[in-house]
DNA sequence: GTCTATATTGTGATAGAC
DNA sequence: GTCTATCACAATATAGAC
């Protein structure tokens, strides 16, 4: 599989597409027809930058990983402990959610796992698992400084933070009224304080 | 739009083919064509039991919400206090997904809110007001006899609970070792209990 | 209620000219 | 790299016989 860094800037652009699309209507919801409109070129023409739709929309999921992983970085050198590490990692998940509703990608490809090509499937998992070790890297690191209540376990903590901001995005689609994914943090994270 | 009631047997076998699908695969993921090869029926023969996919889909999540419901009163029969009620509703969730990692039907249908027909949207928004309503009226009462944390209000909490649910299905379909709705339950209850 | 047959549209994908 | 043209197939839906 090509790499970010080779890709040309059509490319980048019909990645782009496929991202908003995968986004606001799942792997099953958008056509090469939709992204040709989206970029502004035709059908075929994507077909030359990504042959198969399963590795357009792999890429997409790749991309966006890499993305996430880089802005962990960024919470890092911004927030020195814990819990302010933790409210702006759910700040990550407001962001998207605030623009139109959009789902997290791999939020949205995970729910249709089932019906999805493997080569996609196994990008959504990497995405879920990188989260999953940096939340419970720095649950771990919030209990040892006595910040985050020592029970349950960093792991157990991670995981339900994770799903309850995955969840808040799915919920609040279906809700006129919900609060969205920086509130339902905000709510687990009093609950985790010491 | 046809009541349960009055369906016939074809119909309803129509309706858990389609339930399942759609717990499978999403509502752009499945076909009339699925639905009759799983009925034992032509495709054709869909259409004479729910003339469109979107008012199929539509019966799918509103009995669906039915059922819940139901199953929300038995909760209540069976369990006096808010922690075990929690518990239980947890136990709703865990159970669909043990089945296969079923998913939600309004779990799904929520992530493809973007996509969907306003008729089938609309029930998944009763599906998720119907289990807020019922959940902020359980804590509410966890908070009133001592059992449940006092803060977050019994609304935000509600929500929380809700979202950790959802998510944990999506999040566990695109993860091998992932701990389930039950898990994320058992995490959320921990910390909120006094 | 179910069927065969068909209309119509959309899909992912390919061939080959420029 | 992009295009026109086209393929093979699947989708929702309808008409009309039984």
């Amino acid at each position: 599989m090509m790499p970010f860094a080779g890709m040309s800037a059509t490319a980048e652009r019909v990645v782009d597409a496929a991202e908003c699309l995968i986004q606001q209507h799942g792997y099953n919801g958008f056509s090469y027809e939709d992204v040709a409109r989206q970029v502004g070129i035709k059908k075929p023409s994507i077909h030359h930058h990504f042959s198969t739709k399963a590795e357009l929309a792999a890429m997409v999921a790749r991309r966006y990983t890499q993305r996430f992983r880089e802005q962990l970085h960024g919470i890092e050198e911004r927030h020195a402990i814990a819990p302010a590490r933790l409210k702006a990692y759910a700040a990550l998940f407001e962001q998207t959610f605030a623009d139109e509703k959009r789902l997290c990608v791999c939020g949205m490809l995970g729910a249709e796992a089932d019906s999805l090509p493997d080569e996609v499937t196994s990008e959504v998992t990497r995405f879920f698992k990188a989260n999953l070790d940096w939340l419970t890297a720095v649950v771990a690191e919030g209990q040892q400084a006595s910040l985050i209540r020592p029970k349950p376990s960093s792991a157990a903590i991670a995981e339900t933070f994770l799903c309850a901001l995955e969840g808040a995005m799915v919920v609040g689609r279906g809700m006129r009224s919900s609060r969205g994914p920086a509130a339902a943090g905000a709510v687990l994270l009093a609950t985790l304080r010491t």
